[in-house]
RNA sequence: GGAGAGAUGGCAGAGUGGUCGAUUGCGGCGGUCUUGAAAACCGUUGAGGUGUAACAGCCUCCGGGGGUUCGAAUCCCUCUCUCUCCGCCA
């Protein structure tokens, strides 16, 4: 959420900035002010209205303490008209800041200055291509068919047991996986980060803290009769720790992370890419999260994605990392950053992680701030990443590495899966 | 699920209708003293809004929401959470 008086002071910045993530902020942004002004207003009269009657509660009390009884009793009656008129007042200025807070909640973030207009991924700009060479492009087996070949992932059993896009993992397969994630938390600890267990599901305050709500209302499972939310990405736990916290400066930065299954009901993507490991309601991923000083926030993002670079690296897998245009950006995010790998069978790329900076975007909205040097409370910036999400880097991984004897689990993985090769 | 107790400032912990935004202790910050440090002493120390050139001023906030009253941290209702006991259970 940006705040109202960043708003206030920049409206045409703002209405410019956010064409390029193609909205159109002139109606709402003219709403905002106006509603501003007249919230200011009534405030104003309130507060004045209320200071009166405190001072007239004060003089009857002393005229009571007084003795002067009848005084008192007169002076009671005067406030009567102040209370139902303050009543009134306090309903107004309620309802405004309701609007107002509903307005505000609609403007997306404001991208920064590198973020490349366009409507699309299409104009999404790649800044990095690895240096890796693939010879089966086109010629692979798909990983679903290896998934059954080798008996390591079992789609139609994961479709008896709950449905499509929850598939279950079997010997091999599940090792696979666990493996994949200890090693991503390893290096994350490595890097500084602080491991989570986190909670899956979260209360609506926490959905809201995080952007999901109500941007993202239908993409996430609802637990009706608790009002919970299964989490799409240990982001929202994660970030939510922080929520109405002021940290100290020294606290800065965070670094947390965590492992999470999440879940995602991918709500009108049917039909569109959802083979095998592509697109999923149930996945797993390791997730990192900074919470940072304002100033520092973009060297910090360049940090994130040579981390998250490093990592894929590992693998020796084809992969790119695009930073993604104003019309492919998300709603939260002020610039964000994608890595593929390359699915030889599928011959296309697959989008594994996306590092963002928020700004102060989630902060505002929970109340994130920190004590700055001069003592004043400031919001801090939030950034987050995929460090990885697993079933696409298995999907990958599976068709990259197949070979007529099985597929090769990567030197630096074996100490983690205890064994060579999947057959 | 049943019965009871509780929720106050960074922490501990007073306060049961009228200068209470809140006694006090600890912690933090500033100072005096000291060659330096400790101790001691003095001062200071929450958040949000409004407002101002900047101060000041004013308003709101004692878990959340609602109510009673001229006036509520204090009384009433309700929700959430924590603790103790009982039941059930991985």
């Amino acid at each position: 959420m940006l705040s109202i008086n960043f708003i206030r002071e920049n409206i045409e910045f703002v209405k410019e900035r956010l064409l390029i993530k193609n909205f159109d902020a002139e109606k709402i942004l003219s709403d905002i002010i106006k509603v501003d002004k007249k919230r200011r207003e009534t405030q104003k009269e309130l507060d004045d209205n209320l200071s009166k009657a405190n001072s007239l509660a004060r003089e009857i009390g002393d005229l009571f303490k007084a003795g002067e009884k009848e005084e008192a009793e007169k002076a009671k009656e005067k406030t009567s008209q102040l209370k139902s008129q303050n009543k009134d007042l306090q309903k107004e200025l309620e309802s405004l800041k309701k609007e107002q807070e509903n307005l505000l909640i609609q403007l997306p973030n404001i991208p920064h200055k590198l973020v490349p207009a366009g409507k699309s991924e299409e104009n999404n700009e790649i800044v990095y291509e690895a240096d890796i060479a693939c010879e089966t492009a086109g010629k692979a087996m798909p990983h679903w068919e290896l998934a059954t070949k080798y008996d390591i992932i079992d789609f139609d059993l994961g479709s008896k047991i709950t449905g499509s896009g929850f598939p279950l993992y079997k010997g091999k397969g599940a090792i696979l996986q666990r493996a994949l994630i200890k090693f991503f938390l390893d290096k994350a600890m490595e890097a500084g980060y602080t491991e989570y267990l986190v909670p899956l599901m979260v209360n609506k305050d926490s959905a809201f803290g995080t952007g999901q709500l109500p941007d993202k209302d239908g993409q996430m499972y609802h637990i009706v009769a608790d009002n919970l939310f299964a989490i799409p990405t240990s982001e929202v736990p994660l970030t939510n720790i922080f929520r109405d916290v002021i940290l100290k400066e020294e606290e800065l930065p965070v670094k947390c992370t965590a492992y999470s299954t999440c879940f995602r009901r991918e709500a009108g993507s049917h039909g569109k890419d959802v083979r095998g490991l592509n697109r999923l309601h149930q996945f797993d991923k390791v997730e990192i999260v900074q919470i940072v000083k304002p100033e520092e926030s973009y060297k910090v993002l360049d940090e994130m994605v040579d981390y998250v670079k490093s990592l894929l690296s590992f693998f020796k897998m084809p992969f790119r990392i695009s930073r993604l245009c104003g019309g492919d950006l998300g709603f939260a995010a002020a610039m964000t950053y994608d890595f593929e790998v390359f699915s030889p069978a599928q011959n296309k790329w697959l989008e594994i992680s996306s590092v963002s900076n928020f700004e102060s975007f989630q902060a505002n909205r929970m109340k994130l701030r920190y004590k700055n040097d001069k003592g004043a409370n400031t919001f801090a910036h939030t950034l987050n990443g995929s460090a990885l999400a697993l079933p696409r880097l298995i999907a990958a991984l599976m068709e990259n590495y197949q070979s007529e004897k099985g597929i090769i689990i990567p030197e630096f993985l074996i100490p983690y899966t205890g064994f060579e090769i999947i057959d």
